[in-house]
DNA sequence: CGGCAGGGAGGCC
DNA sequence: GGCCTCCCTGCC
């Protein structure tokens, strides 16, 4: 196990938090096999212990667990109200996760109107039946296929791994991926406005599942996925963001403004806040 | 007046 | 949630 000291930082609720489903519990702590390898991570007072079924510097931990970004600037230019400040207290070791691109795709369009555990049990499904497999710890874990694999696979086959109509969307987006009608690779450096656009090309992707991947796997910290907790949030507190449109676009967009380039750390706490306490 | 873009509502997957 | 279709509205 190798270590590494951290700072304001709380493993199980930047995992628990419902943004990854990359991430899975096992054991003390938390394993990621959609890398290309198998990562273990488990945290003790500041101190990460982790293990991989390769090789991963601290450096790589850092980016996907995004330990650099300035969480006290983040949260200073986010708390805008009394509730944020609440919502940040909550967690105040929070931190937006950085998962691999297309396994992060593949996971929010198994989200779409689908609960929690069911989005972990299809998504692991998905990687026990079609996936690489890595050894750690005297323990087999599967990774997500890539999108050559899944595009392989009829609909109907993938249909009945408990995905029903979502098993269109996963086919038909991983055709396009593997076509490169749509580059995911490349979407980290353009604005978000057009890596929001880009993703919504792909079919059974729209505003939600697109604002997910550009926070959650690109890294634009702008975007600001409303889903049902946070549309609740935003009926009860913050009815300003529906003046001038109640449609998502200008919803999220009112959210951007008012929270500024971090608005996607003000969703995660707001959501994670609501979800456990309302 | 017509044509058409944009947003809300409902049904279906 | 996303897609599709229908319908209303607003605009030049």
């Amino acid at each position: 196990m190798q270590k590494l000291r951290t700072r304001d930082f709380n493993l199980s609720d930047s995992m628990e938090c419902g943004q990854t489903f990359c991430w899975q519990k096992h054991g003390e702590g938390y394993v990621n096999a959609d890398v290309g390898q198998c990562v273990y991570v488990q945290q003790k007072g500041d101190t990460l212990f982790f293990d991989s079924s390769s090789q991963l510097n601290e450096t790589s931990l850092t980016e996907m667990l995004r330990l650099s970004d300035p969480l006290d600037q983040i949260q200073g230019e986010v708390c805008k109200d009394e509730l944020m400040r609440r919502a940040i207290q909550y967690a105040p070791g929070l931190r937006v996760v950085k998962d691999p691109e297309f396994p992060c795709l593949i996971s929010f369009l198994c989200s779409i109107r689908n609960n929690i555990p069911n989005i972990r049990k299809t998504c692991q499904e998905i990687r026990r039946r079609y996936g690489p497999v890595y050894r750690l710890m005297d323990t087999e874990f599967h990774g997500m296929p890539g999108p050559e694999r899944l595009a392989g696979i009829p609909p109907d086959e993938l249909r009945e791994l408990g995905l029903d109509w979502r098993a269109e969307f996963i086919a038909r987006t991983s055709m396009s991926i593997v076509r490169e009608e749509v580059m995911l690779s490349g979407l980290c450096q353009i604005p978000y406005e057009e890596a929001h656009t880009e993703l919504k090309r792909l079919y059974g992707v729209g505003d939600k599942v697109a604002d997910c991947v550009c926070l959650f796997a690109l890294g634009h910290l702008e975007a600001f996925p409303i889903d049902v907790w946070i549309e609740r949030v935003i009926q009860k507190h913050y009815g300003i963001f529906t003046q001038s449109g109640k449609s998502y676009a200008k919803k999220s967009e009112a959210a951007r403004a008012y929270f500024g380039r971090y608005a996607g750390y003000a969703q995660e706490y707001l959501y994670y806040y609501s979800r456990n306490t309302f």
